[in-house]
DNA sequence: GGCTGGTTACAGAATTGTGCGTAATTTACA
DNA sequence: TGTAAATTACGCACAATTCTGTAACCAGCC
């Protein structure tokens, strides 16, 4: 990718979101706060390395915080932050598009007077 | 909500909306049909391939419609959706969100109320 | 031959995964 | 009591995989 900076804010926004991982960190993360460990437990499929630097990304966002707490065995704590909070609803916003994009995927009609399926 | 497919809605929003060009191509189609040298001329460092690709994605998502009219020299039109069209509300508050933000971003406090947000 | 929309073949760039190393402390065990 | 190993959140080097771009080619009518 260039170093291009775009004045876009939606491509900005997709700069960060883009990928498999933000928005699933972003689920659950709306859940509260979770260490490293969780979030690997959470989601196996994710390497380490991977998700650190997603955590660095969402970080850098300014979606994600981390907070380190000093000692050993090491321990940081990563949760949402304003903007991160405000972020989910849109986020679920898409989602449920989804489910609703089903009915016009199977080419059936979203519930109306003139459909009655059994349904989903 | 229930299981519906194996995958979370969210993901396979994702799936198509990831990546750089989706979210300009809805972008530009929203103003209205479209055909495939006008969306290269609209954003010309798409590549003619990956312009190709990514309209048959955003056509197998549900998102675009293509319309390929009889006779030489080919013509064929994009528009969006239902389903495409009911999205660009969401994209555009992804927009504004990131707009917002950077109150955070730039350390300065988001109260507000002499705020012109006027989005770029 | 040129126009348009699209595809294929190959190359180079970017992203992702694997495995190893590290820090300071606790536990495991002989 | 000493030594080894586990723990936790990474960083780094490298391999594998995926993505993107370039260029050529196709179709069929003017």
């Amino acid at each position: 990718m260039k170093d291009v900076v775009s004045r876009c804010p939606i491509e900005e926004t997709m700069r960060v979101l883009s990928g498999r991982w933000p928005t699933l960190l972003l689920y659950y993360l709306k859940d509260g706060t979770k260490r490293f460990s969780d979030l690997r437990r959470d989601n196996p499929t994710v390497s380490h390395r991977i998700l650190a630097l997603e955590l660095r990304k969402l970080e850098d966002a300014g979606i994600v915080r981390r907070t380190a707490h000093p000692g050993y065995p090491l321990r940081v704590d990563y949760d949402l932050t304003g903007p991160g909070r405000r972020l989910v609803p849109l986020i679920d916003a898409l989602g449920s598009w989804w489910v609703h994009t089903e009915d016009d995927r199977t080419g059936r009609s979203p519930i109306s007077e003139t459909n009655l399926d059994t349904a989903a």
